[in-house]
DNA sequence: AATGAATGAGCCTTCATTCAT
DNA sequence: GATGAATGAAGGCTCATTCAT
């Protein structure tokens, strides 16, 4: 009850800012949305951008987090790879996830801002070294690491295109034709697919 | 004499908006660089959209064509797929290209506007059919269109991660060793066995 | 404790207000200064204006007053005019003085407020008095009360220059040649005799 | 006809400014007077600063300068002197002056900006200079600048406090009573017998 | 008695746009 | 054809004040 007015802002800045952006969104359209006046974002936060930071702060810490312990580390490597795929591609894709969570994330990753260091410490971070040592079970034990990081950024790149480039891939292929592509069985299935044949043919040229 | 402030303000706003973007960038900032009148933009182009459609129209009219009389199309597809990959991958990061062509384009791709569809039309669909040639080549021929798009997309996905989450990537792995990756040779030659190796699975498969 | 907090609002008030001023001073600062809340103003006070009156009464309140009883009104009157001069002069120019007092009241001399007032009855006007009267013992016996006030004034005058246009005075003679003038002893000398012959002058003339 | 715009609102912020002050007048006002809109400040003058430099420059560019060629150099010094007050007091008194031109100027006196320094350099410092050279005439020939400009402040400040004090002044002797004080002849009479008694003790005294 | 939270009015500034020449 | 001048809407922010506890 008591601070109930600053997470109405926090939770309404998300909202305005995955949509629009840092500069586009107003202080004003955020505190309209929160019901509360406009100088509560001055006395909660100080300015828009410590907000902002607020708001990309809350989209990670309130996201599921990589909890190792729980993640089937005993499962085959490529096995884990797919549910590795699987889960990144619904975080990003699946329609069906009301907030603006992940949108705000997606957000920063393509615009960042002084927020994007600690998203990356406690979001991004985590997520990339587990999808490595993952890579690491499927690769030359002897692999240099910087190779190890091209091969995550090819798995990672093949997901966020769907993410950052949609309305471009709408107008390649039309609308439809498109969106029917955003079924997350489906692109699981051909990415795992396309990576596992690129990893194993990194480890046999190997030999 | 007489068009010549259009094209400084067209050039001039090609620079502008390609830095920082359509929002950011003021009318003011674009006709001082084009030592222009402020009013100058809305008597040529009636207002600071049509400016920045014009502007992003002749980045990619201006742009090298994908001249398909003069694509090697006798070469292994292999070797087209590769030489593909080479010249998106140069046009992306290559820093020795001064000109804001590539630039607008690439952030038109991020942040596509009502001047995308005609991007898409003149500039990235040639592109977008010419990789698809060259898998077509490399897949099963009786696979579905859907399916090789998908290959096309986890080709230029590999390829755009480098160009729209840098900073995320610099972050992530350390500014020196993400630069150190930009290299277009390496990338070139990585991305290009990573999706070779893709692409023989699903002929191999669809045997 | 009760009014504790109500005096460290007063103390903070007039370090603030004789800084910056009645409007420059905001009652964030001041409470901030006297850790206290920001609705503690308005709740000891009503509002701003109270206070900032409140901050002059003390500041003249606590001031030494003019005690008629232990003034040496026994010393022949040019050396009282010498003595009064000299205890205006310190108090004015004084920078070993820490306090905000002075500089509070020096302040409302020259933008008066609705506190000004009451500093008229309780500082100022005993003071003028107190010249008054003695230069009343160095002019001319029948001197109509009006031209006794002019001659204050011109003393007064002489002194004030020193405190409200201290600026001025450095950009006119250079800083350091100013602030060198800024010796108490000096000035008392020069002033006294300057306005001594003045004083004379008028004597002379009635005979 | 064409900068008319750009005159009105140096005028109007003279106007408001010299009543007001820098803090305590708004860009609202000074357009409302000028009828001008409020963004035209910040085309003419870019902010509001820069208007108040403009304004305090017009003050002073546009009052009557010290033409040195027209000052009548051979009067008698002590002739000359109560020239000088009585002008001094004419500019800093008369209510029949219209303008907010002095008004201004006495205001960045007592509250000194950075519009002070052009102010002392093409206003008061001429004025200062002027002044200085009638008392050097007045005074021992061989006595040190530092005196002589002790002798200048005394001069000063005896008109000064008559246009900083009102208010205190009133409160302090009446409001009539002082307001009958301001009386240039008068006040002009009074101050310079009693400068030129103090001076002419002074060179009595280097005998 | 005292305070953290919230408010509303207002300020300076910015910007794309329009107007008058 | 082209421009300097002017505009109105809006934005972020500040501040004294009030409210609810």
């Amino acid at each position: 009850m008591t601070d109930e007015t600053r997470e109405r802002i926090v939770d309404a800045a998300g909202e305005v800012f995955s949509q629009k952006g840092f500069q586009q969104a107003t202080i004003r359209e955020i505190c309209g949305l929160a019901e509360a006046n406009v100088a509560a974002v001055n006395y909660h936060f100080g300015d828009k951008e410590t907000l902002y930071v607020e708001a990309v702060k809350r989209a990670h810490c309130e996201s599921v987090p990589v909890d190792r312990s729980e993640w089937p580390s005993d499962l085959p490597a490529d096995e884990q790879l797919r549910l590795f795929l699987e889960k990144m591609l619904t975080d990003m894709l699946d329609r069906e996830t009301p907030g603006w969570h992940t949108a705000l994330i997606m957000r920063e990753m393509a615009h960042p801002t002084s927020a994007c260091e600690e998203l990356v410490r406690g979001y991004i971070g985590p997520r990339f070294e587990l999808l490595c040592e993952i890579l690491r079970a499927l690769l030359p034990q002897d692999m240099p690491g910087r190779d190890v990081t091209l091969h995550a950024f090819s798995v990672i790149g093949q997901c966020l295109v769907y993410r950052f480039h949609r309305p471009v891939g709408r107008l390649l292929i039309g609308e439809d034709e498109f969106e029917a592509l955003f079924d997350v069985e489906r692109l699981t299935r051909h990415i795992s697919n396309f990576c596992l044949a690129g990893l194993a043919a990194a480890r046999e040229e190997a030999l």
